[in-house]
DNA sequence: AGAACCACTTGACATAAATCAAGAAAATGT
DNA sequence: ACATTTTCTTGATTTATGTCAAGTGGTTCT
């Protein structure tokens, strides 16, 4: 759990007990390439952070499968809205390669957050941190091109496109595999 | 203050004098066309419940304003993140009409929140419902055409086209004005 | 009322991105 | 290791949307 206890500490100053408590609350699961986390229609009753593996997170819509985010590595995936407030899920989120997770339960999150005043705060930060995501890509998603688009990403995770299949980087950055293709190449070039 | 009352008792079961308690929370303000609700870069301290009116909430991105939301009678309004966590808020929020608001101030939000169970079962609704709505927009700019996009607007809430420039919901479709008038004008034949 | 401004529309044109189709490359299962 | 399937690339073409520019109608201010 070192990558999980890392992620807390570099947020908040914590002493080893607290730390300790919060880590034990963790459990390890493995999952393995194409295994689900969460099925859309269900309650989702888990945190996850990713310690390592890539997931993605998607919708079914008109038949067609619309990726909404690929996590890695270092971060926490769930579905959110139902998480915190138990309102039904509609994502669905799926292991993309092998991955290796360590899960906190909905319960066990909210003793923590009466218990371990550290946990409430970076779980706030996380929360925040979350929103402010969301914002920033429904921005990015108003005016800027499918160019610019890449290019942030691929600035801001290059390795993502080395383990993730294009279609999935693709559906997230609202392009076709053809058009991302392309800027691939000219990226390249 | 009776369309904030409705608002809040169509979606909980509440006693008479709880609800009292929680409306009397909030003052009235009225704001002129053009007036600024909040700017970008203060914190955000307050919600707002819209009586009357219409507010936009947008960002300046490269020198061009663009607009995230636009809310009318009936919704809340406020830079959520900000507003829970304290984080610098980077939103603007102006009256695109003139407008009257029923406004909640932060502490007094939070005491409401330990005092009134069914406030916080409201705002926990507000929250959830916030979520899902951002999740939603991001899907739709994912996947769908402008044309889908405004048809689906015009749909949910055709009285926007008569109250508020144009350019704002264009911004908003994540499309020019030209081609929102183009949409507009297929649509009427 | 008139001037100035602002918002919207329309047309011509340019461009980005989608679609369709075929083939190459990579991954997977046996 | 081979066959099969899946994923990715490439080219040709179409389509949707953006850009630029001009003109119209409406609003606001003095």
């Amino acid at each position: 759990m070192d990558s999980l206890k890392q992620c807390i500490t570099k947020e908040t100053q914590i002493d080893t007990s607290s730390i300790e408590v919060i880590l034990s609350s963790f459990y390890t699961r493995d999952l393995k390439k194409g295994d689900f986390f969460l099925r859309a229609g269900k309650l989702c009753t888990q945190m996850a952070f990713i310690d390592t593996g890539y997931l993605r997170m998607f919708d079914i819509v008109d038949g067609k499968e619309v990726t909404f985010w690929i996590g890695s590595s270092g971060k926490f995936i769930t579905s959110l809205s139902s998480f915190v407030f138990q309102t039904t899920n509609f994502w669905n989120i799926q292991a993309i390669t092998d991955c290796k997770l360590h899960i906190i339960d909905r319960e066990s999150h909210f003793t923590l957050c009466k218990q371990q005043p550290k946990w409430l705060e970076f779980d706030n930060h996380l929360l925040a941190h979350s929103f402010a995501l969301l914002e920033q890509k429904i921005l990015s998603q108003l005016h800027t091109s499918s160019q610019q688009r890449f290019d942030a990403l691929f600035k801001a995770d290059p390795q993502l496109f080395n383990h993730v299949p294009l279609q999935y980087i693709a559906s997230m950055l609202g392009i076709t595999p053809e058009t991302l293709s392309r800027l691939r190449k000219k990226n390249a070039n």
